[in-house]
DNA sequence: CATGAATGAGCGTTCATTCAT
DNA sequence: CATGAATGAACGCTCATTCAT
């Protein structure tokens, strides 16, 4: 997988964290770190789902995570980092669906996936994912989401040059196929829609009407 | 224009105020109080280009409008009640824009003068637009806003009934087309494009794309 | 009358002004001052009683008198100044009571009118007369308060002199009268008893259990 | 003792906290915030006493404290929380030695006992018995004050009883009781008055004056 | 490492007072 | 003089962050 850093600590904090990824198996303390992390992350996700932007602070999510203020700060230098990591872990989830449809039958086949993939996670945690994206937004884009945001416009990108498309146009469609994507999603579930199905013939549509015909 | 509002005091503050609609002709007393509270939203807009939404205090719009904080209070009973008329501004001049292309020789026509104005009205403040675009998705949707955003709606739904759509139809479609001109030139703006006609192709190509062939 | 105080001006404005007390005959002028200055001492009065000590303030003053907040400092120095005026428009009507009560047929019938003029007028504008207590007992104690005060005890002081007390012993307890009936008709007002007869009655067992028996 | 509250936490912050009254061994946490809380109430009684009503606020009171703002409103709510903690402090002490009163020989020493405690209680700290009892009379009167009060009130009514008034009669002077001592005790303290031997002596005047002959 | 009490800069808001009209 | 918009010091309160235990 290209982006397993959801699965460890956010930030190196011991030089023996730094091995997790050559070294998957973890000792107790490792474990137990880890699991702090992601009960932090999870308690940060059910704030935001459950009493929104306006709740979300630090001494909520430690406390609807089960540990204290200290253990957050243990293991993210700062809130904006908690939200970052809680981005990567949400964004990490679905870039791995979105790479993974890349094994598909054909371009076009591909694509679709793609699309059900995206609508399949927004629609799991509508109000998580909005408002992630709306943090997403504000936050002074930092490396590890432009890489992020990145690597799932390369992934429709490489899409888009298997289906046909030259360089230069991949790389000016990649971009706008995500905001169409996004820009739907999000007012959907801003709207509350909940079938999947419907939503993904609406994009569909869109992303396809946006392609040239030579696609696929 | 149906939606005058932005032109006058954002609240009422005195009666003689409220005939503003009825009596253009302003008193003395109309005239300041309208300039403070332009220079109150035009303060809020500046501070929200400058420096963000960090920087977004009622104590620094004061300062960039070069009033006192009482002013801004005397105008506005919170700061949220600044961002929603700041929005009320300027989604309020888009509105009218998009409202005045149903004038145009043809349906398509139409469509593509509300996206050429649409991608202006980003292009003019891209910052400014952008950051109002989060704050409008963050807010507790007050009815002004609702409205407003449904005025938007609305124009498009009107120009797709006069290109042939049926009416089921253009309600599905409408706040489609407006998810996808908004992802579009919200993402473009965040990635500092500058260039009106090739980013007005792009959605052009997108929103046709999206629409049945029978359009028109 | 020994303080007309509260018929003119609170503080002298104009030479003219000052000879109100000379000069009964006013000019139009001094008459539509004096009317402003009732309207605002009743402004505060009823704010008061509408609506608390914590609605108290300059600005619904002025509204509730029908005034602009200019007027009210253009009569009063401060916001201080208009309670003080207030409390010696309320207590120097008391007084003007008290003091005629020295014309009774006996020092006992004297006293026990005090009483009854107390309790009366507690129980005329309940509200605000515990409230004005507070704010006199909150209040930096200006001369004009203290004079007012010490010319109920020293009517009481009279009093207690003429029913045949030695002078020493009239200096000492008549503050202590005042307390008594103080404390006695402000818990009353406050438990909102309005019997009248009942609370006067008690009222006098206090006092006259208080004095000693040789007096009267 | 009826009401210990005053002793512990104003407010219940840990589960821990909640044993108090059972355990009253305190863990190190507890003794720490129970100084906390203990620091916060003195530096409110100091600035009051030192400073005024005008400048009794939250960040005086925290920096005369000694602690930040930020540990006044881990404790208490509002700052009328503070001050409704620091009056049942004062209250509650004064209370107790009332209630204390009850075991004297004879109903007469028992009241003549509760009137030493309140004349000691005020000359104790008169500013600050002074202005909270203006505070006491100003603020909502939420339960627990209100119940402060009544248990005072309950207490010299139970002292009646034992004296040998019928109930309806106890119940009808105990508050003129209260309202008398408190109405002389409070003057007294305004004029600065230091001896409480003549002021004691004058108070039980008033109260066995205004009782009937046959009480004790 | 975990805890959670403590910190304090900073924000939203009020309101007594001023002053241009 | 009347008006009421404008002022700005000051207050109550929050919450990201630190640190003693």
């Amino acid at each position: 997988m290209s982006n397993p850093s959801h699965f460890g600590l956010a930030y190196p904090v011991t030089k023996a964290a730094r091995d997790d990824a050559l070294n998957p198996r973890k000792s107790p303390k490792q474990l137990r770190a880890a699991a702090t992390v992601a009960a932090i992350l999870e308690g940060a996700a059910r704030i935001l789902e459950e009493r929104g932007l306006e709740a979300y602070n630090t001494n909520a999510v430690a406390l609807r995570a089960g540990v204290s203020v200290g253990s957050v700060y243990q293991y993210f230098p700062t809130k904006e980092a908690v939200t970052r990591a809680l981005i990567q872990r949400e964004t990490g989830a679905l870039l791995a669906e979105v790479e993974a449809c890349a094994t598909a039958a054909s371009p076009r086949e591909a694509l679709e996936a793609m699309i059900a993939a995206c609508v399949a996670h927004q629609l799991r945690r509508p109000v998580l994912a909005r408002l992630l994206d709306l943090e997403e937004a504000r936050l002074p884009l930092a490396d590890d989401l432009r890489d992020l945001a990145q690597s799932l416009v390369s992934a429709l990108q490489r899409n888009l040059l298997w289906g046909g498309l030259d360089s230069a146009a991949a790389r000016e469609i990649a971009p706008d196929l995500l905001a169409i994507v996004k820009g739907m999603v999000d007012a959907a579930g801003q709207r509350r829609e909940t079938d999947a199905g419907a939503l993904g013939a609406r994009v569909r549509r869109a992303v396809f009407g946006y392609l040239p015909d030579a696609f696929g």
